[in-house]
DNA sequence: TGTGAGTTGATTTTT
DNA sequence: TCAACTCACA
C-alpha cells in the first residue's frame, strides 16, 4: 500500500490526523467518526515515513480495543513490530523487568477484586478496626480511590472527620504489608507502582521515553491521574504524544477516570494540535439527532458539532411497556419477526441494559423463541471457581508466596488439612516473618500442628513439587498434570450432579484454551505470559462473527456498532442508577452512558422502559428515566404511555401516584467518594489553576518535566512560588505559579 | 475435619 | 433473588 492508498477516502479532518508525526495531538472522536480507522491509518503512515514499528507503542483501555487495533494494523502494514496493548498489560510487563524498585519479584501475582478483598479482609482483622457500616467493599472502593489518585499508603491521611477515611488509613498500610508478602499486586498496584518506579528512576524513565518516541493513548477521557502519569512520563523528552478521545464518552469516572486530562490537554500540551471528527458514519441523522439533544444537556464537556451524511432513516421509537417481562417478550418477538421475513440476521441485533442483572428476562424470551444469542461479560469465564482453583495451582507454582493461591489450593480438593492446621501454620509464619508456605514446608515443627495433619501437609508440598517440574512445558499439559495429580479430574467425574458436570465442561474449556495458548506460544516458559493473560483478560474472546443476539450492559457496548440496538430499562434508579442520583458529575456519566448506548445503533434504535419491575426480589413501580425527557421530540416515535413523556421536556416526571422504589441504605452517603472527591484536585473544569490552589506535598504536572511534588512555597499572589521536585537528574526547580503551567495532580490531604 | 442447613447481607459499571 | 458465610453436627 503506498501513501495514496493510506490515505484516499479519508476526510480532511482525517487526513490530517493520520498525517501527523511529529509532537503531540489530541483527536476529539465523535462515536463513529471513524476513529479507529485513523489510528491504525496514522500508524501505517508513520512505519511508511521510516518510524521503527518498535518505537510505536499503543496503549488502550480494553483488550478488546487492543486486539481490534492489532489486527487492523497487521492488515495495513503485515508484520509490522507495533506495540499495541491495555494499560494494565504495558504495566504488568514493565514490573516483571522493573519491579524491585518497589520490593516486586519478577514472578509477582495479579489478584483480581476477589483475591485482594480476601487480603483486605486480613488486613480489617489485623488492624482490628471497627468498620462500623461499611463493608470491605467499600474500604476496598477506597483505596482504589487513592491509589488512582497516586496516593500510596503511607501518604494517604484522612479528611477531617470521614470516618471511612481513618479506616483506611489504618488498613491500607497493612493490605499493601499483607500484598507484598504475597509477591502480589492487584490491579491498581500494576498502575500505581508503574508511575511510581518511572518517578524514581530518571534514567530508566529516559531510557523508555527514548525508546518509546511515539505514544498513542486510546480512550483518553477514560484515563486517571496514574495512567496520566504514566503517558506523560514516557512523553517529555520525545513529546510525540497522540490521544484519541471523546469526554462525551467517558464511562468510568468511577474507577478514577479524570474527565480533566482530556478536557485539559489543551493546557498542558500548549503546541498541541486539534483534530475534530465530527462527521458519522454510523448511524441515521435520527438516531444521531436524539442522541446529539440529549448529551447537549450536559455541562462538562468539548462542544462537538455531530452531522451525518446518512439517511434520515426510521424515527427512534421510545416504548412503555407495562412490566419487564412485556418488554423482553416483545423486544424478542421484534427480533423473531424481522428474522422471520428475513429482514435481518440475528448478529444485526443488540440488547443493552445498565445492570447485568437485568439480563435473564431477556435471555428467557429469548430462548423461548429459540433465537440465538450471547451474553457479552455475563458470569465471567475466569471468575468461576472451578477455573479459579486450577489457575490458583499455576498460580501457586509461578509463586509460591502467593498466600490467596496457597489457601485455595491446599485443600481443595479436600485433603484433610483443615482451618485450625492452616490457622496454626499462618499465626507461625507470620511470627517468624516467614511466608506462609515456607512455614507449611516445616509444618512438623510448628506447635500445635497434628502429626497427622503436619504429614498431609507434606504430602502436599510434595504434590506442589512434583507439578512444579511440568512448569516448563505446554500450557495444556501442565493442567493435565494439576487436574491429574490432585486428584481434581475425579471429584467431577464422580458425581452426576448436573452443577458438577458444566464445571467438568468449563475445565475442558479452559484445556481447549490452555492449547490454543501453546500453538501460538511454541517457546517454552509460557508460565508467566499464560497467567498474565488470565489475569488481565476477562472473559475468552467468544464465537466472534456467530450469528446470534448480542446482550450487554452499556459499559461493554463501547467501541461496538449494531444495526439495531434495543436499549432497555432506562428507568429512573437504573439508568440513572440509583447511586448516581445524588451528584451532578454522577449524573453526567450516566448521560453520557445513555448518549454511548444510542450511538451504537447504525439504523434501528427502540429505547424502552417498564412501568412495574421485579428487581432484587422485590416487585415497584418505576419512574420513567428524567433523560428520556430530554430526548428532542423531533423524529422521536412513542407507543403506549410513553407518548405522555414526549414534548414535556424539563417537567419532572414524578406524579403522585408513583413512588419513588426505596433507596437502600440511605444514610450511608458519605462513603469513598467524599473522602476521595477532596483529595482530587482540580475538579474544576474550566480556567488555569489559581496561585493558592497550590499547596505543600501536592503533585504537579510540568509540560517539560512531568510530574513532581511541591517541596516548598513562598510569595503571594502573581508572585507566588514553588520549588517542585522532579526527582532524578532535573532535580529541584522554581516556578512562579502564576507563569508555569503547573496542574495540580492532588492536593496532599 | 467435612458437610449441610440456615442465615445473613448485598446487590454497577472493569482492568 | 441469590450467593457467600456461619455454625452446628456427624
Amino acid at each position: 500500500m503506498n501513501d495514496a492508498d493510506l490515505l484516499s477516502g479519508l476526510t480532511p479532518a482525517q487526513r490530517e490526523a493520520v498525517t501527523h508525526i511529529d509532537g503531540p495531538l489530541l483527536i476529539l472522536a465523535g462515536p463513529g467518526s471513524g476513529k479507529t480507522r485513523v489510528v491504525t491509518h496514522r500508524i501505517a503512515y508513520l512505519l511508511r515515513r521510516g518510524v521503527p514499528g518498535e518505537q510505536i507503542l499503543g496503549l488502550t483501555f480494553t483488550n478488546k480495543a487492543a486486539a481490534e487495533m492489532a489486527s487492523r494494523v497487521e492488515q495495513l502494514v503485515p508484520g509490522a513490530r507495533v506495540r499495541l496493548g491495555t494499560f494494565h498489560r504495558f504495566a504488568a510487563q514493565f514490573l516483571r523487568r522493573h519491579g524491585r524498585h518497589v520490593g516486586l519479584q519478577a514472578n509477582f501475582t495479579i489478584y483480581d477484586k476477589e483475591d485482594s478483598l480476601k487480603g483486605l479482609r486480613r488486613a480489617i482483622a489485623e488492624a482490628g478496626v471497627d468498620l462500623m457500616n461499611y463493608t470491605p467493599d467499600a474500604v476496598a472502593a477506597a483505596i482504589s480511590w487513592a491509589k488512582n489518585a497516586f496516593i500510596q499508603s503511607h501518604e494517604y491521611s484522612p479528611r477531617d472527620g470521614s470516618p471511612i477515611g481513618s479506616i483506611v488509613q489504618k488498613v491500607y498500610p497493612l493490605y499493601q504489608r499483607w500484598l507484598s508478602r504475597s509477591n502480589a499486586v492487584d490491579f491498581d498496584d500494576l498502575l500505581l507502582n508503574t508511575a511510581v518506579v518511572l518517578q524514581r528512576d530518571p534514567e530508566l524513565r529516559r531510557d523508555l521515553d527514548a525508546r518509546h518516541r511515539y505514544i498513542m493513548v486510546d480512550e483518553y477521557q477514560d484515563t486517571n491521574l496514574v495512567q496520566y502519569a504514566i503517558a506523560r512520563a514516557l512523553s517529555i523528552d520525545y513529546p510525540n504524544l497522540a490521544v484519541t478521545g471523546d469526554p462525551d464518552q467517558s464511562i468510568y469516572g468511577w474507577r478514577g477516570a479524570d474527565l480533566n486530562n482530556i478536557l485539559e490537554f489543551e493546557r498542558d500540551f500548549p503546541d498541541v494540535r486539534v483534530v475534530r471528527l465530527e462527521q458519522n458514519y454510523r448511524s441515521t441523522k435520527k438516531i444521531l439527532q436524539a442522541a446529539a439533544g440529549l448529551i447537549a444537556h450536559n455541562v462538562k464537556r468539548k462542544r462537538k458539532d455531530l452531522f451525518t451524511l446518512n439517511d434520515d432513516g426510521a424515527d427512534v421509537r421510545l416504548v412503555a411497556y407495562r412490566d419487564q417481562t412485556e418488554e423482553a417478550e416483545d423486544v424478542a418477538s421484534q427480533i423473531q419477526s424481522a428474522l422471520r421475513e428475513g429482514r435481518r440476521r440475528a448478529r444485526d441485533f443488540a440488547v443493552f441494559y445498565r445492570v447485568n442483572a437485568l439480563s435473564r428476562e431477556f435471555e428467557l424470551a429469548l430462548r423461548r423463541r429459540n433465537i440465538p444469542y450471547q451474553i457479552v461479560n455475563g458470569v465471567e469465564f475466569f471468575q468461576r471457581r472451578e477455573i479459579k482453583d486450577l489457575v490458583a495451582y499455576l498460580k501457586f507454582i509461578q509463586n509460591p508466596r502467593d498466600e490467596v493461591a496457597f489457601l485455595r489450593i491446599v485443600n481443595t480438593p479436600p485433603r484433610g488439612i483443615g482451618n485450625t492446621t492452616l490457622a496454626r501454620v499462618a499465626e507461625f509464619a507470620r511470627s517468624q516473618g516467614w511466608d506462609i508456605w515456607t512455614a507449611a514446608a516445616r509444618a512438623e515443627s510448628i506447635p500445635g500442628v497434628q502429626s497427622r495433619a503436619a504429614s498431609k501437609l507434606a504430602e502436599f508440598v510434595r504434590l506442589i513439587d512434583n507439578l512444579t517440574a511440568a512448569a516448563s512445558g505446554p500450557m495444556e499439559e501442565l493442567l493435565g498434570c494439576v487436574l491429574a495429580e490432585t486428584g481434581y479430574r475425579e471429584l467431577f467425574r464422580k458425581s452426576s450432579a448436573e452443577e458438577d458436570q458444566e464445571r467438568l465442561a468449563n475445565v475442558e474449556e479452559l484445556l481447549t484454551y490452555a492449547r490454543q495458548f501453546d500453538e501460538q506460544h511454541p517457546e517454552p516458559g509460557g508460565l508467566d505470559a499464560f497467567l498474565e493473560e488470565v489475569s488481565l483478560v476477562n472473559d475468552v474472546d467468544a464465537w466472534e462473527g456467530d450469528d446470534r443476539v448480542t446482550l450487554m450492559s452499556l459499559h461493554a457496548s463501547k467501541g461496538l456498532e449494531f444495526p439495531v440496538v434495543f436499549l432497555t430499562a432506562v428507568e429512573q434508579g437504573i439508568l440513572p442508577h440509583e447511586r448516581s442520583l445524588k451528584s451532578n458529575d454522577q449524573m453526567e456519566e450516566e448521560r453520557r452512558l445513555m448518549f454511548v448506548g444510542m450511538t451504537r445503533a447504525m439504523e434501528e434504535l427502540q429505547i424502552s422502559y417498564a412501568s412495574m419491575r421485579d428487581f432484587r426480589g422485590r416487585r415497584g413501580l418505576t419512574i420513567p428515566s428524567p433523560f428520556l425527557m430530554e430526548l428532542p421530540k423531533n423524529g422521536l416515535q412513542t407507543h403506549g404511555r410513553a407518548a405522555e413523556l414526549a414534548g414535556t421536556a424539563a417537567r419532572p416526571p414524578q406524579t403522585s401516584d408513583r413512588r419513588e422504589p426505596p433507596l437502600r441504605r440511605a444514610g450511608n452517603g458519605q462513603g469513598p467518594r467524599l473522602t476521595t472527591a477532596a483529595a482530587l484536585a482540580g475538579s474544576a473544569a474550566s480556567g488555569p489553576a489559581r496561585t493558592d490552589d497550590y499547596a505543600q506535598d501536592m503533585l504537579v504536572a510540568h509540560p517539560r518535566h512531568g510530574v513532581g511534588r511541591i517541596v516548598a512555597l513562598s510569595g503571594s499572589g502573581e508572585n507566588r512560588k514553588a520549588v517542585v521536585d522532579f526527582g532524578g537528574r532535573i532535580g529541584r526547580v522554581k516556578f512562579i505559579l502564576s507563569k508555569a503551567g503547573l496542574k495540580p495532580l492532588k492536593r496532599s490531604r
